[in-house]
Parts: C-alpha cells; sequence; structure tokens
DNA sequence: TCTGGGGTCCTAGGACCC
DNA sequence: TCTGGGGTCCTAGGACCC
C-alpha cells in the first residue's frame, strides 16, 4: 500500500440517535416514551425507529403494511416524515459542533466526525469533552446524541456503536484511553458486520474465512485481506489498528451526480404521468445544480415497474444523452429528459418509479446516445409536453419550474381513493443565467 | 392494497491504439 | 496467412454508506 501513515489523530464522532424519530420528540415531548417510526415517502416503509421499536426487532427499511400486526400489539405510532424539519435540526446540531472545533466533516445528515486533539486541553480528558458536547447538543436543540473517540474514523464509529449499545458508557466511548485488553474484549463482543464498512455480502465472505468478530477482522493480516477483497478491506483492516487511512473531508467535495427520483403511490401507465413527474424531478435535480455552481453534460431519465412484483411484466430503462453543450438551465434540461422519456416509454406497464440523474463530469459523461441538435419538444399527447413547447416559444430561455405541491410522490395521502390529479402549476422566473 | 432516496468508491473487462 | 503485447480509456456493475 502507497499509502503513507498520517500523523497520528483523535476522532469523536458525533451521532444523534435515532435522529428523525428524536426530531419529531423534540417538538411532541409527549411522544418521549411512545413506541414510534417515522415512515418513508408514501408511508411505505420505516426509515427511523425510536429504541423500544428496534428492540422488538423492526428492522430499517420494514414495510409498515408488514408490521400492522406488530404494531397493534405494542401501540407503534407511525409518522410521516418531514425532511425540512431535519434539514434544519441538522444545521443546528452542526452549528453547535462548530463551538468546540472548526475542524469537523459533516459525514451525514445526523453524524459529524470531530478532529478533537488541538482542543483537549482544555478538559480533563476525551471523555469529559465527549460529555460536554453531548449536553451542549442536548441543551442547544433537544437532540440526544452519542460520541465515539479512537485514532481513525474506523474506530471513532466502532466507539459510537459501543456508547450507543451499551450502558455503562453512558452515550460517550473513548476507545483510545481504553487499556488494550479491554478494548479487545469490545471488540471480540462486536460482530464483524457492525463494523463501518463491512456490508452483507463481506460479511458473508468473512465467516468462510471464520472471521467473526471486530477483533478476529483486527488480527486479521491486512495484505491478505487486500489479496482476498481488495484495498477497501485492506485500509479497514488498519484503521481498526488504529493507523488512520481515511481523513477529515472539512470542505464538502462538489457532488459528481445528482439525483432526485420517487416511488409512485400507485402504479402508472400513461405517458402524461411520467412527464409531470420527470419534469419535477429534472426541475429539483437542477436546483441542486445551481446551488453548487455546477453544470452538467449529460443526463439520464430511468423508469421502472414494481420489482417486488416478479410475476408482473417489468420494464426497467434508462437512457443517458449528451447535451449539446453543459447547461444549468431547467428548461433546457427538462426539454431533453422529457424528449429521452419519450423513448424509453413503453404502453402498458405500470410504472412505479421514475427518476433524473445528472452527470457532473462534463468532459467524459457516461453516454449512450447522443440526439439533441435541438431542445424543442414536439409532443402531441402530453399536455404539459404544450405547455412546455409554448413556455419555451414565448421566453426562450426562461426558466422553469413546478410547484413543489400537489407532486406525484404524495397524491395518495392527499387525495385518499379518489384518482390522482396531476395539476402542475408552472412559474415563469425571470432568466437567471 | 401497501415495499425510501441519495450518494461514493472500486474493479473487471472490453474497446481501442500503437 | 498467421499472429502480439502493453497501455489507457471507458463503462457497467457490485458493494458499501446513511
Amino acid at each position: 500500500m502507497n499509502t503513507k501513515i498520517p500523523a497520528s489523530h483523535l476522532f469523536a464522532l458525533v451521532d444523534v440517535n435515532n435522529f428523525y424519530v428524536s426530531c419529531e420528540r423534540v417538538f411532541a415531548p409527549k411522544l418521549e416514551n411512545v413506541p414510534m417510526v417515522v415512515l418513508s415517502n408514501n408511508d411505505g416503509c420505516a426509515v427511523a425507529r425510536c429504541a423500544q421499536v428496534k428492540v422488538l426487532g423492526v428492522k430499517m427499511g420494514t414495510p409498515w403494511f408488514q408490521m400492522q400486526e406488530l404494531a397493534k400489539k405494542h401501540g407503534i405510532q407511525a409518522y410521516s416524515s418531514n425532511y425540512t424539519l431535519y434539514g434544519d435540526m441538522s444545521g443546528r446540531v452542526v452549528e453547535v459542533l462548530k463551538k468546540f472545533t472548526p475542524h469537523l466533516e459533516v459525514y451525514s445528515i445526523d453524524e459529524s466526525f470531530l478532529a478533537i486533539e488541538t482542543v483537549l486541553k482544555q478538559y480533563v480528558d476525551p471523555t469529559s469533552l465527549g460529555h460536554t458536547i453531548k449536553q451542549e447538543v442536548k441543551d442547544t436543540t433537544g437532540l440526544p446524541v452519542c460520541v465515539g473517540i479512537g485514532r481513525s474514523k474506523t474506530l471513532a464509529k466502532l466507539a459510537n456503536h459501543l456508547a450507543k449499545k451499551h450502558k455503562i458508557f453512558s452515550g460517550v466511548c473513548d476507545v483510545d484511553s481504553m487499556p488494550k485488553e479491554e478494548l479487545y474484549q469490545w471488540m471480540a463482543e462486536t460482530a464483524v458486520g457492525e463494523v463501518w464498512g463491512v456490508g452483507k455480502q463481506t460479511c458473508k465472505k468473512l465467516k468462510e474465512l471464520h472471521i467473526h468478530t471486530a477483533f478476529d477482522l483486527l488480527q486479521a493480516s491486512p495484505q491478505a485481506m487486500r489479496q482476498q477483497f481488495g484495498v477497501v478491506m485492506e485500509r479497514l483492516c488498519y484503521e481498526l489498528r488504529g493507523v488512520s487511512c481515511l481523513q477529515l473531508e472539512e470542505v464538502a467535495p462538489i457532488k459528481q451526480q445528482i439525483v432526485s427520483s420517487r416511488s409512485f403511490g400507485k402504479p402508472v401507465t400513461a405517458l402524461d404521468e411520467l412527464a409531470e413527474s420527470v419534469a419535477t424531478h429534472t426541475a429539483r435535480s437542477a436546483e441542486k445544480l445551481r446551488a453548487q455552481k455546477s453544470v452538467t453534460g449529460a443526463l439520464t431519465v430511468f423508469i421502472q415497474t414494481n420489482s417486488f412484483k416478479p410475476h408482473e411484466p417489468q420494464h426497467h430503462q434508462s437512457i443517458t444523452v449528451a447535451l449539446t453543450g453543459p447547461s444549468d438551465n431547467t428548461l433546457i434540461l427538462t426539454a431533453a429528459a422529457l424528449k429521452v422519456l419519450k423513448q424509453i416509454y413503453q404502453a402498458g406497464f405500470k410504472y412505479k418509479k421514475a427518476g433524473v440523474m445528472l452527470s457532473l463530469l462534463a468532459d467524459k459523461p457516461t453516454v449512450q446516445q447522443s440526439l439533441f441538435d435541438d431542445i424543442h419538444v414536439k409532443g402531441k399527447s402530453a399536455g404539459l409536453m404544450k405547455a412546455m413547447d409554448s413556455i419555451n416559444n414565448r421566453f426562450g430561455n426562461a426558466v422553469i419550474r413546478s410547484a413543489a405541491s400537489g407532486t406525484t410522490q404524495n397524491w395518495q395521502m392527499r387525495s385518499g381513493n379518489k384518482s390522482p390529479n396531476y395539476t402542475t402549476r408552472w412559474d415563469e422566473l425571470p432568466i437567471v443565467r
């Protein structure tokens, strides 16, 4: 391995407990002891579970309809997700963490890595810093967090896992200050599948090699692991040994791809309805694109039938096309997307999902076809496409966005059993670029 | 009847060129 | 007519994460 060994750093991983559930509870304290889950779009499956529900064995992603009996028996309540709220709460947590150190990586909506070496001298020990962070986040945002501390990101993750799982740590676990024998004991009790970066497939293969726990993996030869699994696993082994291979990424790199997709609450068969959805997704993607001040050179549209019903006719297709030039213009992207959609759409299938992906590697896009010498959409069937055309003709370079409300993902909840009503409001905005 | 959405990194293998 | 090897670029797909 060529990776040079960097100076030793101490990482803290701060992770909000049951993030979405905890957010809901901040604003509805009466839910504190109610067994509850937060559901995905369409109220399809559980994307967050409180501690009581986890104990009952409900896994991440369990469909709500499959846990009806359990819900009845234990009084589990379900809440629709509110991502705007969670995004806001996430920002508040990060603001608190920044007060402790400027060197921080926002890893996900509910987790941040902190480099804590330089701020330690103000505290008795790392654990006491951890408790201060935990208390400060709780006091400021109302959210409960656990803190894991270690010499590598992977060890900080492991420490966080221990802090969450074992009450003895009171929510803060520093595996660096721990005697080695004690750490190894904890690792021997930690299933290898719990280690950061070991997923289902790898776990299975590791078990065949009689590697069952985090400690087993620590003892394995990194070189041998590279042979069997590749460079990612080799790094992981070093990380477990306290040799940091993964740096803190303080500045979030700009996204290489931007995706917007949704499942429909109900199967969709008409091109018009797919077009509505694809147009909305394109607008959303383009907003994200402009937010990071990027342009895209290629665009992918995909539509899929319901793969949970294998006995029904299946159609999964995507086409990626090059744009005539890099762009962040919603109108151009939407025109392109609708044109692609018409290519892949096949009447007769019950579509369950649609989406759009923008590829930002403008100089080397992944392209299957190059279609566009013009961007005009001429559709006689789709009212939406006609609208596109007329706006295009009138405003040329205008930016179009579809209204966020009334989009396909929510129609079922809002309109019950009534037929879906995909009325899109088109706002005509001034020229942006 | 009802089954999330958004990302990253790595590798193998084919195409192509010299 | 027969037959090469090495390098690079590109892409699909697998595996992982939250």
